[in-house]
DNA sequence: GGAGTTAGTCCGAAAAATCGACTGACTGGC
DNA sequence: GCCAGTCAGTCGATTTTTCGGACTAACTCC
């Protein structure tokens, strides 16, 4: 058969962007880290159409990302919070933050700045677990795929 | 005047969003760093339809991602590789992969493993730049934000 | 009872993605 | 020179998403 259809590559990035790849998504799951758990709250400070939003919502539950959990009864209310996984995803946070703070700059400064537990202003950095060493893409000796 | 509408947030993962969170675009930057530079390779390796493949690497390019250079005079070819700012994403990448092998697993392992200088596994951790903490979402102790 | 809050849904219009076919510049074989 | 093949797209029609605004529903507070 000289017409076998190529797959694309089996990818952890393709599959993890099948989860929160989406628009506004990873919008979504920033305001819940910074403690914002409402709807009509993410609604306004990420500025998505709430139509877009609720489905946004609706997938990331559905994937394991958020749970929604009941804080008000009688008025039946539901808030967002971080799964495991979704808190798995801070690092992706934290270097599309970096990213934009050092290639997007706006006037004054960073537009957000975070206070580490060690009292510093936290600035995150990519290190090898084994050898501590600062990641940088011209360190990786070898890549080991099924099909490179 | 009361009907102040409510800007969103001003927030630099927002801000990379909009230049590496179209559809596709981070599979892209993925290849780019795998080593792969030219468009029909990577066509096949990601799965997108031309189209919308030969539209986005427009894009990153002309947000200074990617950059286009010339392999070929003849068949005038070009490739694409990364500038200083799209290396910058690599951690952003290494994210999503971990993410990925770690909560959508694949039968027989992770699809890929990258081998860092030290002679190990890469196995990318991120610390804080100041004490050397793995960092964890409750280790913020403060947001300072224009508008919180 | 009326205004306000919260979390949506519904609709039509606009924008983006998708699929398949097609183009054009070239190479390499015979 | 001719044919097949490679590479990097473009084009057009269709489908899918997104957008913006209006509307609903349940409830609270005054």
């Amino acid at each position: 058969m000289a017409t076998a259809k190529p797959a694309p590559r089996t990818c952890s990035v393709a599959r993890t962007l099948e989860v929160v790849g989406e628009k506004w998504a990873l919008l979504a799951i920033r305001e819940v880290f910074l403690g914002v758990r409402r709807f009509e709250e993410m609604l306004t400070n990420i500025g998505a159409p709430r139509d877009t939003l609720a489905a946004r919502l609706r997938t990331l539950v559905e994937h394991g990302i958020l749970e929604r959990r009941q804080y008000s009864d009688h008025p039946p209310r539901d808030e967002y919070v971080l799964s495991a996984a979704g808190r798995d995803l801070y690092p992706v946070i934290l270097g599309l933050m970096q990213w934009g703070d050092r290639h997007r700059p706006v006037d004054g400064g960073p537009p957000m700045v975070l206070d580490h537990a060690c009292g510093h202003r936290l600035e995150p950095r990519l290190d090898c677990a084994h050898c501590g060493e600062q990641i940088q893409a011209r360190q990786i000796t070898r890549v080991t795929s099924a099909r490179l």
